[in-house]
DNA sequence: ACCTGAACACCGTTCAAGT
DNA sequence: ACCTGAACACCGTTCAAGT
């Protein structure tokens, strides 16, 4: 997360304002993501930000696309994984999968970049990594393992854009609610019956339950 | 939801030039998200393809994210939804999502609707109504019922676009694929290793398997 | 009631020009 | 080599003004 190695440079020349690198292109983004959601990431205000044009950017980053998955490696380093000793393989797998779903939690903008962006990157990769083991632990490997992880990354994304859809204010949640209220019982009867059920984020249970369908279900399938 | 009558109206006087309407601006929408993907998707653009000025939009619609929210809903009315007589529920349930599936794509630009846009509509609406139904007959029914829905809508959605994504060509794929090929082996072993199954899309196979997955997890963890 | 022009406040990206 | 100003080609949305 921090590189606290840079600290120490401080030429006295310039006051405060760092150079332009991109590394800290990457960062001025990732708070900018943080404090204004999905809009903040954009290169004017990126570069406003860092007290320059937006054409400088281009220096160190080929384009918002490529300079977004960055930010969303970038935020991923705040994940922590579980020390592989401690626990079982399953407890360990959840709680790192549960430690990625905090991290977009927090930062709601870094939910969607995960569901539209192709995650390359370090950080992204080392959890990969992490769940790939894991199962090999618990004994699902080979082409089990590679399209269980696809399931099992794109729950938590999911869940996480989710709730931060419905905590938009001018979204279409209003929408959404409105009409799951004036649902016609008769035309939808079942979906009318379960709007509770479907309506309510169901926090911490509602995810680890999806968890443990995805993991019984490929254990299941490979018996 | 449709307002049918208004095709009697066909008054002489306008050659070709429909006037403006709802259901038209949503068609027009849809053809745009088609043909150009999904920066069609313009009001802007829209407004040109129908010969006025964007303003005009905002009699009918109110705005951007609402049009999508219908375009979405529209496009899903290709959707075959199998006889109910035919089949087993599972047959029935698989062959709904599968065309679903087919829908997300034949116009790429839908599949990122349906997973950043928050399904209400008719059509939305039937389709969760049809999988509770399914789910129902195979007995599966309350919070395991409501919260599997959602895993298997969004498992064809993510299908869907993360294809989309890979066929884009100006995309990250050329970073991912890279990215696999130079993947560090001793840091990432299991990874590089099953760098091929990953990157392979697998088709109607490994849709196939993940619903399998799905389906046989929610049965398991309530028996 | 419906439509429009023009404006406001934004975008990403490029490129010639400067230091 | 790095940075910048200015421009290009776009956005969504509003609103006074017209018919």
């Amino acid at each position: 997360m921090d590189k606290p190695t840079r600290t120490i440079i401080s030429r006295r020349s310039r006051p405060a304002k760092e150079p332009l690198s991109k590394e800290l292109i990457i960062k001025t983004a990732l708070e900018l993501l943080k404090s204004e959601g999905p809009s903040g990431l954009s290169m004017r205000k990126i570069a406003k930000a860092l007290d320059t044009g937006p054409s400088s950017l281009y220096v160190y980053v080929t384009n918002l696309q490529e300079l977004s998955a960055y930010v969303l490696d970038h935020g991923l380093g705040k994940m922590a994984l579980p020390d592989v000793q401690e626990g079982s393989w399953k407890t360990n797998l959840f709680d790192a999968l549960n430690s990625y779903l905090m991290v977009l939690y927090e930062t709601p903008g870094i939910a969607e970049l995960a569901l539209t962006t192709i995650p390359v990157g370090p950080h992204s990769l080392a959890l990969t990594e992490y769940i790939l083991e894991r199962l090999h632990e618990g004994g699902i490997r080979s082409t089990s393992a590679a399209w269980g992880v696809d399931l099992l990354l794109l729950y938590p994304a999911s869940v996480a854009f989710e709730q931060a859809s419905r905590n938009q204010k001018g979204s279409p949640l209003h929408a959404l609610t409105a009409s799951y209220q004036t649902l016609d019982a008769s035309r939808y009867p079942l979906l009318a019956g379960l709007k509770d059920e479907m309506t309510s984020s169901g926090g911490k249970e509602r995810f680890h339950w999806g968890l443990e369908v995805i993991l019984q279900g490929i254990l299941n399938k490979q018996d």
